[in-house]
DNA sequence: CTTGACAGGTATACAGCGTACACCTAGTGT
DNA sequence: ACACTAGGTGTACGCTGTATACCTGTCAAG
């Protein structure tokens, strides 16, 4: 064991590695308890040691990002702008769900690193590719935002209310209680809410269809740009 | 003075002052220098003595986001659903927009107040009165999203490049190299930085109108609503 | 008039954080 | 043989949120 460790110490550090325990560190005990130390920690080094391969913390968030960016596909060849763009999401998405720490990440950083200008790059180069003018382009990708990423700023949380059916840490009554005063405080949520619990007992069980609801939102706005292309769209006049 | 904070301190604190002062705080020396030590010497007080009045920071945050949410404007009555919806954006939009802090605040937010229920509940109304289908309006909610806030989850920066014209920190040629290096790199988002500093140029100097890149996504997802809404869409055939 | 509960401000302390600074040490090119 | 340097170490500082115990003024009940 202390050999083993000593023999890991010998092949020095470098960033990818260094990066790359983040990632995974990240991965299993989520991003708040992602510190220097438990980092160095993890690599049988002194926290310190970690400066001389990135800046600051902040750096090393940013090389996370990095890497995860790596994880999403390429663009796939030959295909309408709306397929391309649509895919390239999707595949982002996949990975950022492997990496539940991403997007609080992703949505902090100020500096943007080349591999996320990149990833930027390719998609303005699929809109324009497709025809669009770089006026519409440009609106269009602030348009989509960080929808870009393949998540959605999720602030419509209808999980309320509804106890995971395995555990029901909570009485029934007090349920129904809780219920009630949701119907009486917010009828309209309330009138969703069941709708929703309703339609859903049949498909899937309780809570939302996070990817149905996210490749809604998507093709809404996909839908939209189309739209605007076709009519050639301007921002001025 | 010391007669005055004394005086002042006679006056015992609630949480609608806590509350208040850290919104103010906030306002004035940014979110990351909010601390609780900070606020507590803001209200001439130590800071365990603000735990009587919140329990902890996360809900002196919740508490925070409450306070603006009462500066948005109620719903216009008697108009139509679309009015009602827009305005009420573009009120809370201006309420987020004298707190620059709040954004990052409501997007960490894990529990939800029941002011932000309420606020939530808003919508779900004007859509429901608008005619809308209980299914539907579910799933505009979810690609409304954060939105409904009056933000994009800005991702896509295109001030790289251009200082501020009246400090020109960088000298002339290393900006044009950094330019240079841009259109290598990333030629599309070159192209339509261009275009879009080209166009700008008459109009209001650098950097992107953020109201008229809100108001379009906005409108181009309210455009998309009203068009699922008059064909009768429905997520389940 | 006393007493005792209690709301609310205080004092101290702890564990954790990011990271500045000084130091050491092994390996390399001259 | 020797200086240089890349990279790991040890210590320390100032900051954070907050647990725990303590004190004090106000007010109601006996």
């Amino acid at each position: 064991m202390t050999q083993l460790a000593e023999a890991a110490r010998r092949v020095p550090l470098n960033r990818d590695r260094v990066l790359q325990a983040a990632v995974t560190l990240a991965d299993e005990v989520g991003l708040e308890s992602l510190s220097m130390r438990r980092l160095a920690q993890e690599l049988g080094v002194v926290p310190m040691a970690l400066y001389k391969h990135v800046a600051n913390k902040e750096e090393l968030l940013d090389g996370m990002v990095d890497t995860i960016v790596g994880e999403i596909d390429p663009p796939v060849p030959d295909a309408p702008w709306k397929t391309m763009v649509r895919l390239r999401v999707l595949s982002a998405r996949v990975a950022l769900l492997r990496h539940p720490w991403a997007r609080p990440v992703i949505e902090t950083r100020t500096n943007t690193t080349p591999a996320v200008l990149e990833y930027m790059d390719s998609f303005v180069g699929m809109f324009l590719a497709g025809g669009f003018s770089e006026d519409l382009t440009h609106h269009v990708m602030h348009a989509l935002g960080s929808r870009m990423w393949g998540f959605t700023q999720e602030v419509f949380d209808d999980s309320a209310g509804k106890g995971a059916k395995d555990q029901p840490r909570i009485t029934a009554e007090a349920q129904a209680a809780m219920a009630r005063h949701m119907e009486e405080s917010y009828p309209n949520l309330f009138r969703i809410a069941v709708a929703a619990a309703h339609d859903e007992e049949s498909v899937v069980g309780n809570g939302c269809d996070d990817q149905f609801e996210f490749e809604f939102a998507l093709d809404l706005l996909l839908d939209g740009f189309e739209r605007l292309h076709q009519r050639n769209w301007t921002s001025h006049g």
